[in-house]
This record gives structure tokens, C-alpha cells and sequence, in this order.
DNA sequence: CACGATACTTTGCAATGTAAAGTTTTATGC
DNA sequence: GCATAAAACTTTACATTGCAAAGTATCGTG
């Protein structure tokens, strides 16, 4: 079991024919940033929409990071918000746009590369396998 | 085929039970940065270890980009460097070290999570393919 | 109608990604 | 053999931005 399962290392005696082979153009800051990533990960998960509150639950952030990275996601047109009345007080509704849903999905097209790159290379016993959660 | 493949939305009628759900805590910044993450990819693609040029063409960095990301990372014990003689001038060699190996593995294992869950989501129609590369 | 709670928003600081300029070492032309 | 250029990085400075604390506005309650 000592021998790699991968195949020889990609950039094996030239390298540079592989210019840019590990630049990931397609993971643009907007998405990409940590916070962000959960914020849109739970409105897929969630299309007909989220409240203000259960969306900085499930992603645990505080009010204030919230709402500056909705902000940030409004403004790059990836998610919108609006008032709704049902209840005592008017909350914020968030969702995903069409468009926010399309570059979503290519950016996560993005990740399974870096996945995939990853996994040619990282040897089967030091790799930690996906499991349910909870 | 207007069914969505998932099953309902995680957090329909109860999203509090799901605290914590999107907050990917295992997305440490150190590697989670896009410069850093390409860096450690290809390192690991090429587990002999790399030149300083060659990494710069791989990620597509300058010269004090990597420099920069390359001294954070090896502050972190994920990397390590040395010079090396061959040639007419030495050059900077970088490789991943066994504990940055072990990390970036862990990283990439919940890229995966990441990436399951946004498939889940995602109805094929809009999620694009992992092709091979070139 | 004062007081507290809810639901955000704004502000300020600290961290850091990026590019331009600087440094050091080695070849090369005159 | 000295000046100039190129290679290989490193350092510096700036602009961005992630995060938390403080602020604001609205609503129920006694």
C-alpha cells in the first residue's frame, strides 16, 4: 500500500506547460470569503427563502457581520432582501436571485476541481471520508 | 423531472435546529485564501516539492505575491523551503510539510461537505460539469 | 407613556491581499 | 575587471475588508 494511487505528478519535468493549472480564476472574493460562502450555501439549501435571524443562526454569525455581508451579496446582485409583514414586527426575508443561483453553482463547479485536484494527490488513508452530519 | 432530486430544505419549519449548519468553521483562512489554496494544491500535486518560478507560473502570482503567501504558510508549518544549489544560482524549493499535508487534507474534506451540500441543492440542469483539463 | 426587547445598521479598528519598488547575487559585454 | 543587465526573491505601502461593538428604530407591555 505504498504506492500512490494518483498518477505521476502533473507537472512532472515541465512545469510551466501547466501555466495557471493552479490559479482558480473562478473563485471570485465575493463568494469565496468564508462567512459568504454559508450565508449563500444555506439560501440553496433554503430557495423559497430565509429570515434574517434563522440565516445568522445556521451560519453563526452576529447581527452586525450578517448584515454587512448580505450588503456585500445584495450589491454584487447575488441575493435580495425585502420586509416581510408577517408577525409582530417586519423581518428581513433573504434568497437567492437567478443569477446569484447560476454563478453559485459555477463557482462550486470551482470547488470540485480544487476538490478532485486534491483528492488525485492525497493518499486514501490520510484523506478524511464525508459523513452525515449530526 | 421538475422535482428537485434533495430532499426537502434542510431547515423547513424549524432552522434553529440546524445552528451552526453553514458556518464551515474548518475553512481556516490560512488555507482557505484562493492565492494560498492554489499554492498548497499544487504542492501537493507534486509531493517531491516545486521551484519557487515554477509554483509563481503554476498559481499565476508575481513575484512578491507568493513570496508573501509562501512566508505566511510556512509561519504556519504547512510548507517548508530551502535553497537549492543546482543551477547557476540557487533557487528557492518549497514543498508541503507532513503536518501541512495532513491539514490540507482536512480542508479539503470539508470542501467536500461544502460541495455535497450545494449539490444537493443545485438541480443538474444548472450545475455545470467537471471536465477533465486542456 | 416609559421601559425593555427585537431587529437590524453603522462605525471603527485590525488584519491582510496585492502590486510596486528595493535588494542581492550572478552572468555578460566592453 | 568593471559596468550593466538579468534573475530571484524580499520589503514596503496602500487599499480592501472581515469583524465586533456601539448605535438606531420600531414594537409590545405594564
Amino acid at each position: 500500500m505504498s504506492r500512490r494511487t494518483a498518477s505521476k505528478p502533473t507537472t512532472e519535468e515541465n512545469p510551466v506547460r501547466d501555466a495557471g493549472r493552479f490559479s482558480y480564476q473562478g473563485l471570485h472574493r465575493v463568494i469565496h470569503e468564508k462567512a459568504r460562502l454559508g450565508t449563500l450555501a444555506a439560501l440553496a439549501a433554503n430557495p423559497e427563502g430565509l429570515l434574517f435571524n434563522d440565516l445568522k443562526q445556521l451560519c453563526s454569525l452576529t447581527d452586525g457581520n450578517l448584515s454587512r455581508h448580505l450588503g456585500i451579496l445584495s450589491d454584487a446582485g447575488l441575493v435580495e432582501t425585502w420586509k416581510e409583514i408577517s408577525g409582530p414586527r417586519p423581518q428581513t426575508m433573504c434568497r437567492l436571485t437567478v443569477g446569484g443561483h447560476q454563478r453559485f453553482a459555477e463557482y462550486i463547479g470551482v470547488l470540485e476541481t480544487v476538490v478532485s485536484d486534491a483528492q488525485a494527490e492525497i493518499p486514501e488513508d490520510v484523506r478524511p471520508k464525508v459523513v452525515a452530519r449530526r
